[in-house]
DNA sequence: AATCATGTCAACCGCAGTGCG
DNA sequence: CCGCACTGCGGTTGACATGAT
């Protein structure tokens, strides 16, 4: 697999790489190591500009590279890295064990945004998707004792309600927050579940953010409980968009 | 069997960061 | 301080593989 081979204007050989080409590259370097790259094709012989063979290298021919799929494990490591670096694959992939950036970031795009999509998590913030429509209507009984959240899309809210909304609105679509993000990741997130299930008993509100719609599965606190008694090694998985999705439900709690 | 859609992977392109004169 | 050259990175593209219809 690879592109075609061609020459561009300045007579450079741009494409595919033959097996040829590789052995070139290899044996330069194991003799004289990397210095220049921009001067290396001239120096080896090769019709390559210098940043192709720094990648053909860096990518490829580079010894220890680890090919082939990835492992539940490392696909795990990644999403949790994604999480704290964003996209910064270069710097996630030196967390990995000897995977590329670019084989790092090929499968993020084409398999693990996707499937976190699939399980109601945007892959940008790892927050749980939130349905748009979700309203937050409150009481005044409500703001004086227990707070009480539905979603309703007929009542007209409150002004404390409207805040509520966009507070709501916040919580689904805020930017990363570097520093809490890498708190939430760092501390044990099995225990404060656990506490999060007692707690979570006494609590007295609900927030309605309907089934499944179209690929996108919405989360709710039902959902996510099924989904913790269910499917062990997803929840492994998945546990600090779990843990995010209780996060959020409190700080609701906390400004009520 | 043919066609289309989707997935995978290697490579290119352009930009930002860095170092040096 | 400025401009240039070089390197490294992330986004994107293109070609082949595979599966679905």
């Amino acid at each position: 697999m690879g592109r075609k081979r061609w020459v561009d204007g300045d007579g450079m050989k741009k494409g595919e790489w033959t097996a040829e080409e590789d052995q070139n590259l290899v044996a330069y370097i194991n003799e004289h190591g990397i210095c220049d790259w921009r001067t290396l094709p001239r120096r080896s012989g090769l019709q390559r500009c210098g940043k192709s063979c720094r990648l053909r290298w860096l990518n490829y021919l580079r010894p220890g590279i680890k090919r082939g799929k990835f492992t539940p494990q490392e696909e795990e490591e990644i999403i949790k890295l994604h999480a704290v670096l964003g996209n910064r694959w270069a710097a996630i992939a030196k967390e990995m064990d000897n995977r590329t950036d670019n084989d790092v970031k090929n499968h993020w795009n084409s398999s693990l945004k996707k499937r976190l999509l699939r399980k109601g998590i945007d892959p940008m913030t790892h927050e749980p998707i939130i349905n748009n429509n979700l309203t937050v209507t409150t009481t005044k009984e409500d703001c004086a004792s227990s707070s009480t959240i539905t979603s309703s899309s007929t009542s007209s809210p409150s002004g404390s309600a409207s805040l509520l909304n966009k507070l709501a609105t916040g919580i689904s679509s805020r930017q990363h927050d570097l520093d809490r993000i890498k708190n939430i990741l760092l501390v044990p997130r099995i225990t404060s579940i656990d506490q999060d299930e007692q707690e979570g008993l006494k609590r007295d509100h609900k927030i309605e953010s309907g089934e499944e719609e179209g690929d996108f599965l919405m989360w709710d606190v039902e959902e996510v409980r099924r989904f913790m008694e269910t499917d062990e090694m997803e929840y492994e998985t998945t546990t600090p968009y779990v843990s995010r999705f209780y996060e959020s439900t409190h700080v609701l709690d906390d400004l009520l």
